[in-house]
DNA sequence: GGTCTAATATTGCTTTACGTTATGAAGCTG
DNA sequence: CAGCTTCATAACGTAAAGCAATATTAGACC
């Protein structure tokens, strides 16, 4: 004999209340409707859930029983529905979050950290990779953004691309570096220095490349390869090395890590960094609150790299 | 918005089973009828309860937090079924039993001790009363059952009467009394001893004046009255009182407490202790359970009386 | 003890949801 | 890509829930 849950929560109520009209209007029912739907569960289960002829309708051992039965059901119901509204305004949930190494560790991550200090129960499962292999995880549904530089031309046509940033890669150092002393630095300058290399599959490995020949230096010296942004920070702050960093990985560690960038201008790669969405399928609506916050976030980082790069002309 | 408690159960069946199909099977339903039941869920809540396009029916991560909210509610619905079942074969409830103190002191409470060790779930409620009060309050349904010294055939007309025990009283002492010590006792012996009394309203003090006539004294002296059984055997063991007790009381009590029966006759009251119940309404399954379990109990202790009493019989 | 009032039950009818079988569509596997 | 399995859809009968209107009855109050 299976019952009802429903009629359960019912006698819940009229206990609670008290009395069955009063319980009915509790629940938003006509009187009827739950009197005969509490008969109906007396037939079921074959006893009494009220005291016979008793006006102020009184439960009997086993209503009450039951009763306590159903209050727990209907809190339980009750949290189900919460939850659903949570999930449908976004407050609930998992983000599968993945981006090229570097920009999470660097960037990313620190937004990941403000947005769950607003959305709590939103649960974020973040990845790495490159644009290649986090497109193919968008279509199958294994992730839910990724956050890769990229021109936005040349997104896929089954996805949505939108920019945060601009790419711009600078020389990245630690911040009492020697050559942080000179005003205008030439190639010769650099010379001397060994360098620090992304994964060679990376897209920041070209770059590196791209930038040393724009500034006529076509062959490096790399001393050190292979780490993730952690490591590469820990080198670059204990040693003289140089490296290819984005700005914006280096305006954000520059006074935790003791950064600087190097006062001499490379090739800008002809890219964004920004969110790329699978259009197929849907999103998950924490993902459009994340999404939103993200660009917000990202506004006010160029922002401040602006004003900052303004002061330092100023100054220097 | 308010979910279907039935819904979510199905959710949780179909996420443990790992597919809608067995899932159904599980439930005992067709598939296309949980199929529909899903997607009517989602249309409701406006959110995907499992990943599109999976063939192994997959849910999402919300499916999934529902689905454990559903498992908690099925939980509950199953506790409360089983509760039903054990209510209705009389495992669970509660009774509310009554009867003259004497009795339910010194023999129906061993009973109820008994009958809880197989029956943990049986709420007993004990209370005090004689006839009138008693049976008005198993009209008025307060009371469940009532154990009573009655004539069979003076019993309410609107109710049954189940004797367990003949009336039978005897003079009750300590177990060292010196009357205990005579091989016959005559109504000189009995005259120095002092007389402990039952409740003035109660039937057994009526008892204990007729009982006392019947053997030829007419008055007596009361040393102490009021008490409820235990009062009345720590005076009794401590003093050379003598008092009117049903013999079950004594045959129960005598080894733990210290008591004994006088070797006199006194006069049988013409009545039986019974269990008297109201017809109308309906009676708590339990209650059947402990009436067949008092009876049961209560022939075993007359057969324990009457061998006792022959072995007695062919010593003395 | 009769009468009034408010609480509960009953009746009649409509709508919704659930159950079934039969059948179509779409992943997954080899 | 054939074949199997799994799920979705269609069509239809039944059970139950909803409501309004109305009958019944327990308690309360003279």
């Amino acid at each position: 004999m299976k019952l009802d849950s429903e009629h359960l929560e019912i006698l819940a109520m009229i206990v609670e209340k008290g009395g069955l009209t009063e319980g009915a209007e509790a629940l938003g029912k006509s009187q009827p409707s739950v009197s005969r739907t509490m008969a109906l569960l007396e037939d079921r289960i074959g006893a009494a859930l009220f005291e016979p002829g008793k006006r102020p309708l009184r439960p009997t051992e086993l209503g009450e029983s039951l009763a306590r039965i159903g209050a727990r059901i209907h809190a339980l119901n009750l949290e189900a529905s919460r939850m659903v509204q949570s999930f449908r305004k976004g407050h609930t949930g998992r983000l599968r979050i993945a981006g090229t190494p570097i920009f999470m560790d660097g960037v990313v991550s620190n937004f990941i950290a403000d947005f769950q200090t607003r959305q709590p129960d939103v649960q974020i499962e973040q990845s790495y990779g490159y644009l290649d292999q986090l497109s193919g995880q968008l279509r199958n549904g294994a992730l839910d953004m990724a956050i890769v530089p990229l021109h936005p031309s040349s997104a896929p046509t089954d996805m949505s691309f939108v920019p945060l940033l601009p790419g711009r890669n600078v020389i990245a150092c630690r911040a009492g570096h020697p050559l942080m002393r000179k005003a205008t630095i030439t190639l010769a300058d650099i010379e001397p220095y060994p360098w620090i290399a992304p994964p060679p599959d990376s897209p920041l490995y070209r770059d590196l490349q791209r930038a040393l020949k724009s500034i006529g230096k076509e062959d490096f010296r790399v001393s050190f390869s292979g780490g993730t942004l952690a490591s590469i920070i820990s080198v670059l702050a204990r040693s003289d090395s140089l490296t290819v960093l984005p700005y914006s990985v280096v305006f954000l560690s520059r006074k935790t890590a003791g950064l600087d960038a190097l006062r001499i201008r490379i090739a800008h790669p002809d890219r964004h960094l920004g969110m790329l969405t699978f259009d197929g399928g849907t999103p998950p609506p924490s993902l459009r609150l994340f999404a939103g916050f993200l660009k917000d976030e990202f506004q006010l980082l160029e922002a401040r790299i602006q004003h900052e790069s303004q002061v330092t002309k100023r100054r220097g």
